[in-house]
DNA sequence: CATGAATGAGGTTTCATTCAT
DNA sequence: TATGAATGAAACCTCATTCAT
């Protein structure tokens, strides 16, 4: 009914365009987060420089896409409607989720091969390259409406990145005393 | 309904103890959460160690509260909820997300004032701190049900941890080439 | 939108000949069955042998409309639509039951006139010979689609006849044993 | 909605009852029709006179039963709701109609047995003594509503009775002229 | 104290009808 | 004349809350 409301239509417009209430979000996650994931591997693909900067890149385009509201609202309504619909759940896993991680272990491998990085569980290591950016899309759509002072994702990112580099950095040896 | 059933009494006999949804969700999060804060709280306050060690053990008993899954089933009612009851999202971050992230703030001076840590901004440090964790409790009780190996917490907040205190971490010079 | 679908043309333009959906139905019924009725009834006119004949008759060309699937959908509709719509039964009742009824009416009159029926209440034998021809056309509307064998109208009325007249024919004394 | 009111309950209340609408609808069906078929199945394999008496007795309880506007009400639903409740379908075609069928046919068996019926085609012969039956229920339900004088079912199944019995009766030879 | 039947507001969906083009 | 996008009333259903027992 809100949805309708803020495009300017009827409640019943909406089921012109949509199946209904999941394939309605399934329409969102398509054109707002997909085309953006589809991005970020182009980056990818085309990146020949440091794993640290492919990194730095995909941080940035990432603060950018969950600037926008319209975006950062995703993530909280399939956390919120997992369980109601199994399939959008399925959905968002293999589109946006396993190609984020993806993304994230392929930087990562870059990085080990390169020498950047050191070697770490790959699993563990994409999740917590993930959180920090789950963690400002969610905070903005929800306890941060409360709070005085908005985090700005990009500001918040570019910190988070400069931990996580120095984080899985390969240890240098210590120079002997 | 699921929490009368589950809590072995009738939906009826829920509302002689609560006044509602919301005052449930409230004595919910003061009974399963505040304490664990209040430990994480008092853990702190007597600990005489390093900043890391610190951490550390503050990281165990994340990982420790949030395998409850009654407790981690109450980040994503709030963040779901936020919206609808604004009293609720208040409450939460008063009594438990400020508490955590000033204890998280706490461990950064520490670290700092020891050497330990570089200067960092606390603000971003401290979310860069929590998101791990949030991470964790969200994808157990949402996208988490659909993927076949589930994340231990344990073990993921403890890589988490390693990479997170590198990276904070203050630099030694770097020996002389 | 099904009844525009197959009509070849969009929903709207429906409205432009029909004032809506009653309307709709009752051209329906004026063109797809009234004119049949008016056949039984030129047919009636113009019989001038048996009763038993005219009625084979009659049963041939009920039969016939009511193989063809968009008669046959009609006294499905009136009959789920009665309660809605009571101009389109009322209709229905004066243009085609009623006229249907003193057919067959008519049919009996003249069965028993010339010592072919026995004398018999004719508003329920009229209702009785109508009874089959209803059942075939709601048959293959509703329940008979999940059936493998679908019910033949043909051969179903013409058995059916059969039986009928036999059931109306006026008794031979029984022989003297 | 309706359904509520005449309960004298609200719309939510039927939800604790039935899951919904088909499952009210089998409700229905289980407790006013398929005892009534029970009844009937009783009464053909205790009967041990002739056919046409039993076919006689089934007609009174088919009479009776239809007589209750709450079962009455029943087919008509059921036709009009096919296509949208395949489910309700297969269950009435099953519990119900199937089970009419098969008793009409018993009747028919036995008569064709014992020298009262001729033999007929078992598939065509029961569906039309079936129609009678069911055109008096639809009839009541619907049309019939406009009609001053209303279809008796106990008059009208009665003659439509012996014309089927005689319709169906095995042919005597002819006297010798 | 405890129950569980009942409620009704609100969410989701359908469909007959309208209207700007 | 024709379209098809848009509408809104009504159908179906859920769920937080109330209340008689």
């Amino acid at each position: 009914d809100e949805v309708a409301r803020r495009a300017g239509v009827s409640k019943g417009t909406l089921y012109l365009y949509f199946e209904g209430k999941e394939a309605l979000f399934e329409a969102v996650v398509r054109s707002a987060i997909v085309p953006r994931i589809a991005d970020a591997e182009t980056m990818l693909e085309r990146h020949d420089g440091s794993a640290a900067e492919l990194l730095a890149k995909l941080y940035r385009l990432f603060a950018d896409v969950i600037s926008d509201p319209k975006v950062s609202a995703i993530p909280k309504l399939v956390i919120a409607e997992a369980g109601n619909f199994p399939d959008l759940s399925r959905f968002y896993l293999r589109e946006v989720v396993s190609r984020g991680f993806r993304l994230m272990a392929a930087v990562l491998e870059r990085g080990i091969a390169r020498g950047e990085f050191r070697p770490v569980n790959p699993v563990h290591a994409t999740r917590l390259m993930i959180a920090p950016v789950l963690f400002v899309a969610l905070w903005r759509q929800s306890l941060g409406r409360h709070e005085n002072q908005p985090l700005d994702p990009e500001a918040f990112l570019s910190d988070a990145l400069s931990t996580l580099i120095d984080g899985l950095a390969a240890r240098r040896p210590r120079p002997v005393e």
